[in-house]
DNA sequence: GGACTTGTATGAAACGTTTCAACCGTCTTG
DNA sequence: CAAGACGGTTGAAACGTTTCATACAAGTCC
């Protein structure tokens, strides 16, 4: 039942085990007419190579690890094809694992990429500080930072420009001649939410005047949450209400839309809305949704380069920090009134 | 540089490596005093347990693999968050592949899955007819088919019952008074779409009278398809056309709701609606749709844990196939006009 | 024909664990 | 007090590869 080993192809081929271990190896090295009775033997004995014994004597694997926030979010689904992509072409396989906004979660997965003596590992982390993967730096494993802000010494790391995207958002909205702008999203404690908020407010401070950009906090970025805002902003004075809004992510802005929708408000003509993250249902909504779009794919496949490079060149290697630019797309629903 | 191993612990603590091994593995079974002493060194020692060497005497890995067609659909993500939930339970640790739909993808996953010694694989393979994922049950490592419909004698399955699918959701369109249903989906070649057409079609024969099931087909279950669907729909002598629509997939559900609403038809008033999977966004749709629901995780959780009886058994495991029962969604979409 | 090279093949020593028989005190029991 | 049981520890042999120094044979060159 047991699998067979180099040792068994070795004796039906009546070879030593080295060279077995050539053919697998360095085919190159080794004369035509043997290769291929090796190469006879092990298909004749079904064997498959053991990748734990290849990486305990040679030291190293094949594997890089990528832990992400939340497999179930197209965010990081692209980000993961991304990774793959570039994984792929230089004959590395992806760990993709799942934190789920888990600590002790990521941690245990941090832990079995350790174990594992992976190459290297990307990660969103939950928390940004995190001693224990300052650990696993301090070790020796490469790391690289995803979609976090925070700029460190000891690592790479690759982001989008969320301050960036909230001015663009908001820019594209005062362009419209809107005056009265919204921002909805929270909570605050999220960066992402912070600096779109940020970028979002330079923008209408340089456009001077009486242009104004008020702040519908909400709980979450929930489709639910969405709602609500849209009930807070009903209940407000229409002499004074915002004629448009900026939501930090599309889910808020596609319930917003909804309630708007349904009390009787028209998108774009009486609110003008804008998302921020381009999901796929942004441009399948009742009203095609204005959206903020993130070089996804490109952000992974960066992320894995930067990672490739630094398992590459080792202590020589300088570690660098990649920031993307977003890009608005507009849609009907910051359409001009 | 390189991570200490149990040997330099041993040395630190004055033990026999053997006496490490122990604590790491049965840690009632070594004295508190020299426990305490090897976990101090351990950690001064900053030591990581090296998995490979583990696994390579040991014999057997704490891994399973999941292959998946699409992590980008929520499915899929949903599938694998039940899998991880159960895997977890039991201690293993789930390595997760992305095939994307591409044979040649697929199998260097399944031949690193393999190479790696996983203690399974949980796949849902790109095609049905696969002699590669065959060797590799016989050469003894289970494998559990997820989400595909052949029942095989060598191998556990599970999977959700389309069939009944759709004929809960023909049933409910009748129940509502409908008459002329039609059903939106395709291309016929995949198995799900046939199923779900089947069951409908059943109910809708057994109804009896001048009940009808007419058949929009479509190219693919994407948005677009469904706006052409609607098209197509709106095309039809009004006194003909369908009363109601059960989409094979919600996407296509949203599609055609949205290109109705667009040419003035209203829903459910003029055309009711039900679409399947009822992903996230059905609920969040301008006119709340209804849809047919699959216990996802479920799936997952299921899949794994016979996958786990399976590893634990062994040669005494007699293979089993769990069919799913899907339940219907109610909504705004499918009210009675 | 001796001294190199070149191209292949070999054998044994690692890699870092787990596992298990063996050992040594100390305690219990009849 | 002898015999056995028990709790704790040890040492060495595996596990299946890769790696490397070595060996051998066949050319090539002066």
């Amino acid at each position: 039942m047991a699998i067979a080993s180099i040792k068994e192809v070795a004796q039906l081929a009546s070879v030593s085990v080295g060279t077995v271990s050539n053919v697998l190896n360095r085919p190159e090295a080794v004369s035509p007419a043997t290769r291929e009775r090796v190469l006879n033997a092990m298909s004749e004995l079904g064997f498959v190579r053991n990748e734990s014994a290849r990486a305990l004597r040679s030291g190293r694997t094949r594997t890089m690890g990528l832990v992400v926030l939340d497999v179930t979010n197209p965010f990081f689904t692209d980000v993961a094809k991304g990774v793959e992509a570039a994984a792929d072409a230089s004959g590395m396989i992806v760990t993709l694992c799942n934190s789920d906004q888990d600590g002790p979660r990521e941690r245990r997965y941090l832990d079995h990429l350790e174990e594992q003596r992976v190459q290297g590992i990307l990660i969103t982390p939950v928390e940004a500080r995190n001693p224990h993967l300052e650990q696993i730096i301090d070790r020796g494993t490469p790391v690289v930072l995803l979609d976090c802000r925070t700029r460190k010494r000891n690592r790479c790391s690759v982001a989008v420009d969320d301050v960036l995207g909230g001015r663009l958002a908001a820019e594209h909205l005062l362009a419209q001649g809107h005056r009265r702008v919204a921002f909805a999203g929270g909570p605050r404690s999220i960066s992402q939410v912070a600096d779109r908020r940020r970028g979002a407010a330079a923008a209408v401070a340089e456009a001077g005047g009486e242009a104004a950009l008020t702040f519908l906090e909400t709980p979450s970025l929930s489709f639910t949450s969405g709602r609500h805002a849209g009930e807070q902003l009903l209940e407000t004075d229409p002499a004074r209400r915002p004629t448009a809004v900026f939501c930090a992510n599309d889910l808020l802005a596609l319930g917003l839309l909804q309630e708007l929708t349904a009390r009787g408000l028209r998108v774009p003509d009486d609110v003008a809305l804008v998302g921020y993250d381009d999901i796929d249902y942004a441009a399948a909504a009742a009203v095609p949704l204005s959206s903020v779009r993130q070089p996804r794919e490109e952000l992974g496949k960066v992320a894995a380069e930067l990672l490739l490079e630094e398992i590459d060149e080792g202590e020589s290697h300088r570690h660098r920090h990649v920031l993307f630019e977003p890009e608005l797309v507009v849609r009907a629903s910051s359409a001009r009134p």
